[in-house]
RNA sequence: GCCGGCGUGGCGAAAUGGCAGACGCAACGGACUUAAAAUCCGUUUUCGCGAAAGCGGAGUGCGGGUUCGAGUCCCGCCGCCGGCACCA
């Protein structure tokens, strides 16, 4: 026999959980829509969608989940028309790996995972409106994934109007080479072993972390999409959100704008353009750095050193990006032979080449200045090169290896000038000599956007005459062939090249057979949402006008967005990108999609470490509804402290928030002899005194307040305050609980519902749902008291307090300090400087 | 190395520049009970004096500063966490 639960939520929870499902209590209706009511305005509260993986929900989605489910309740409350909706983000390698084990269609094992996880947030309570529910592998869904990718194939950035435009407006010779999606020759993790390419992350010092075989770069033929083009716009657009500055500054730095000149260096035949963003230290360029890759290697290489560098980019070239960057302790490289001419000063100056130089980031070939570059004097230590000094630092710091700024010396035309003055005039300097030129750049790369997976959206391209080609809109959605094996070929061709007569497109054509990677999917969710079952187009126009309009001052875009810090700058910018080419193009009415951002902390173990299966710290949140139920499973996520901030779990802070639920219960009912549950005798519809009026006021306005600024923790405080007000009330006024439950039913809602049905039997007030009432308000005439504590302080500590009027006068609140006998005591052989008066609060005296 | 964020009781935390520690956990004491659990009531920053009510001092990582008054604002350290990391 189990033991009895101090309040019946196993009895009621699912109960509710079925009727708010079955009767739409959470629909949400579209422009357009019978019961779609313009008067009210709208509000879009969207979480991140999960991948639904085979762990389950863990207790860090429910907090995120919590938090915008509050939100969402409190907005319906206040009257507002809420699309709180869910999907699933469900493409993804851990579903494909299971599949080449198993056999088993992804399809079988991701159609699994998703009921799972939908039962298990629709049994926390959360109030989503089901019928917008989406999947990115659903093809009715990534129709319009590929739809938007067609878009992208077919549009161009044009620097002249900032913007993205049909690639028909493109004028020059070659489209293919300016479209937002292009295919590129990349180096790419290649491992013959596994016969698969590998992220950066998967190789361990030069080998595969699976199995430990060797990694080679090797380059391949990757889809691109143009993300660099929109470098400047991502970092400018990000000012007017409302996102955590950390995550603004995040973005920032991730596409890492610097500002600086390009320079071309003659080398024989050949022209070397380098990238610095100091052109005012250019007298003091005494070498010359190419990255191993860097094309013009071959033709300025040397006979008699062209084994050596051989041999160099040999060795470097079976090192991963990782390796090249994280173990660069000492600096290696090696001579090519060439020289190339400094273009200020006519001096030889010898070419090397090096992997501390990255291919990746600007031209690829730097001029090295190791007087003042940290970089160039290790190396130029490292091999004997000249250090000429360019610049003077302030206040007699050492100049050899001095960044920072100063004044220009040995440099001719800039002598005497301050470091920003210097590089204006040498910029000027090498655009009329037309060596060079002021220039803008990003460490921001485009976007490797295809995998060698079966698991993915396949894309809408075939291939004729070594050419590629959009396949036409009325193709779409183009589904993966079905397949069994879905394991790597081997040879580096993706998985879906196996299915050859889907591959065979027509007699002279054949299909693209990489898959897009899963930020895809993620890149334009919240579009879909505003109008999930649109067959015709990938949102419909009324429906994204409507939900991603502004309010107010806001630019518009998702009213707020709720996840993890881990997306700040892959997803989140992945979507901006994509939202930003939308915009241009037309097809959505904002130029940002999430207006308000923010991100719920990690919740760690209850031993403070990060959670985890190997630790054993991990909470699995079904074992807190079956033991506490959901109720307090979302309230003591709330509890626990701060959203944003990083806190750890404890069973017995979600013993106490049980506690507290079962103290409410209690405020309604008792139980009989029987063991049954009826209404408290000592409920009655009488009048609240002043301090319990003054407390449920204060309680309205603190909670409202609280949501609002997403202070749940606080908000649950006070309705704590306001149980202790009334457990002992007797008799207990009716109307305290007709304002409770409301309060706290954005918070505990299966109890809030219960108890209001409940009492609905024997009261008047409880008509309908208490999710569907409308939210309290409260006047401040309540909260004032007649009568205040003024705090005596002498010099600002405190020494006495007097109750006085709440009114009463600035002067006699003075006077009535100086006579105060403790601060006569206090004061007593000194005289009075000053006496500060801050009405309703305190009197401070000050003497000396 | 660079860039952010955070440091408050035994613990999670609260505090528009105005009585630090609300609320909760834990602990202790009491009521109820044959007993326990549950529940209800109370105490709990710390040091000194006091039998007690109480009185006095100190206290928000460390050191300075601004202010009548600083957890809160400013400067400099220390520690922890996160991100980026040869980006020219």
């Amino acid at each position: 026999m189990s033991q009895r639960k101090p309040y019946p939520f196993p009895e009621f929870e699912s109960r509710w959980q079925k009727r708010w499902l079955e009767s739409g209590a959470f629909r949400a209706p579209n422009p357009g829509d019978a019961d779609f009511d313009p008067a009210r305005p709208k509000f879009y509260v969207l979480d991140m969608f999960p991948y639904p993986s085979g762990e389950g929900l863990h207790v860090g989605h429910v907090e995120g989940y919590t938090a915008t489910d509050i939100l969402a309740r409190y907005k319906r409350m206040r009257g507002f028309n809420v699309l709180h909706p869910m999907g699933w983000d469900a493409f993804g390698l851990p579903a494909e790996q299971f599949a080449i084990k198993t056999g088993q269609h992804p399809r079988v094992t991701t159609e699994r995972n998703v009921a799972r996880f939908r039962e298990q947030l629709q049994g926390i309570g959360f109030s989503y409106d089901w019928s917008r529910e989406i999947s990115t592998t659903d093809p009715g869904y990534f129709k319009w994934t590929q739809w938007i990718f067609l878009k992208l194939y077919g549009s161009w950035f044009n620097p002249a109007t900032n913007k993205a435009e049909p690639i028909e407006t493109y004028t020059g010779d070659d489209p293919d080479s300016v479209r937002l999606a292009y295919v590129a020759e990349m180096p790419v993790n290649w491992c013959p072993a596994l016969g698969t390419v590998l992220a950066n992350e998967e190789v361990v010092d030069g080998k595969s972390e699976v199995g430990g075989f060797p990694v080679e770069r090797r380059p391949m033929r990757q889809w691109m999409l143009r993300i660099t083009a929109y470098a400047q716009r991502l970092i400018d657009e990000l000012d007017g959100l409302d996102w955590p500055e950390s995550i603004k500054l995040l973005q920032r730095n991730w596409i890492g704008r610097s500002e600086g000149a390009m320079v071309k260096f003659a080398a024989g035949g050949n022209e070397i353009e380098v990238f610095t963003t100091r052109p005012d230290t250019l007298f003091g360029a005494t070498y010359m750095v190419l990255a191993p890759e860097h094309p013009l290697v071959d033709a300025l290489t040397t006979p008699e050193h062209a084994d050596a560098v051989a041999e160099y980019r040999k060795k470097v070239s079976s090192k991963s990006d990782l390796e090249r960057t994280d173990l660069a302790k000492e600096k290696t490289g090696v001579f090519t032979g060439a020289y190339a001419v400094n273009p200020v000063n006519g001096t030889k100056i010898p070419v090397w080449i090096a992997d501390y130089v990255l291919m990746g980031y600007g031209t690829g070939a730097i001029m090295a200045v190791p007087a003042h570059d940290e970089r160039d004097f290790e190396f130029a230590t490292a091999f004997d090169l000249p250090v000429v000094q360019v610049v003077q630092p302030p206040d007699g710091q050492a100049w050899r290896g001095f960044t920072g700024d100063g004044v220009a010396v040995n440099s001719g035309f800039l002598d005497g000038l301050p470091t920003p003055e210097a590089k204006a005039k040498m910029i000027a300097w090498l655009e009329e000599k037309g060596v060079g030129a002021g220039r803008v750049n990003y460490k921001l790369r485009d976007w490797l956007f295809s995998r060698q997976r079966y698991w993915g959206e396949p894309f809408p391209i075939v291939w004729e005459g070594g050419r590629h080609r959009a396949i036409d809109e009325s193709e779409l959605p183009l589904v993966q062939p079905e397949m069994s094996d879905f394991k790597p070929t081997g040879t580096g061709e993706p998985p879906l090249a196996k299915a050859t007569e889907w591959v065979r497109y027509s007699e002279a054509a054949l299909r693209e057979t990489n898959t897009m990677p899963q930020w895809a999917g993620s890149c334009w969710y919240y579009l879909r949402f505003c109008d999930s079952q649109n067959g015709e187009r990938f949102v419909g126009e009324a429906a994204e006008n409507y939900w991603m309009g502004a309010l107010s001052a806001a630019q518009g875009g998702v009213d707020l967005y709720v996840g993890g810090t881990e997306h700040a700058v892959l997803h989140l910018l992945y979507a901006r990108f994509w939202h930003k080419v939308l915009f241009d193009l037309g097809h959505v009415s904002t130029a940002e999609p999430f207006q308000r951002l923010v991100n719920q902390g990690i919740i760690l173990g209850s031993d403070g470490q990060k959670m985890s299966k190997s630790r054993g710290n991990v909470v699995n949140p079904d074992d807190v509804i079956s033991e506490y139920g959901a109720d307090s499973l979302r309230l003591y996520e709330m509890f626990m402290g701060p959203l944003e901030q990083m806190k750890p779990w404890s069973m017995k802070g979600v013993e106490g928030v049980f506690r507290f639920l079962a103290r409410v219960w209690r405020l309604g009912f008792e139980e009989n002899q029987e063991g049954e549950w009826v209404i408290a005798p000592a409920l009655a519809e009488t009048e609240f005194s002043a301090k319990q009026a003054r407390v449920v006021h204060a309680t309205i306005k603190k909670v409202g307040e609280d949501v609002e600024s997403l202070s749940f923790n606080t908000a649950i405080a006070q309705m704590m305050i306001f149980v202790n007000e009334f457990t002992s009330a007797d008799p207990r006024p009716v109307e305290s609980l007709r304002v409770l439950l409301k309060l706290l039913s954005p918070f505990a809602p299966h109890l809030a519902e219960e108890m209001w049905t409940r009492l609905g039997g024997k009261f008047a007030g409880f008509d309908g749902l208490a999710s569907q009432q409308g939210w309290p308000g409260y006047d401040e005439k309540f909260l004032v008291e007649d009568e205040v504590e003024i705090l005596l302080q002498v010099n600002g500590k405190p020494r006495d307090r007097v109750t006085v009027s709440k009114s009463t006068a600035k002067e006699d609140l003075e006077r009535l300090a100086l006579e105060n006998a403790k601060v006569r005591e206090m004061t007593d052989g000194k005289s009075i400087a000053k006496v500060i008066v801050v009405p309703g609060k305190l009197v401070n005296v000050v003497a000396k």
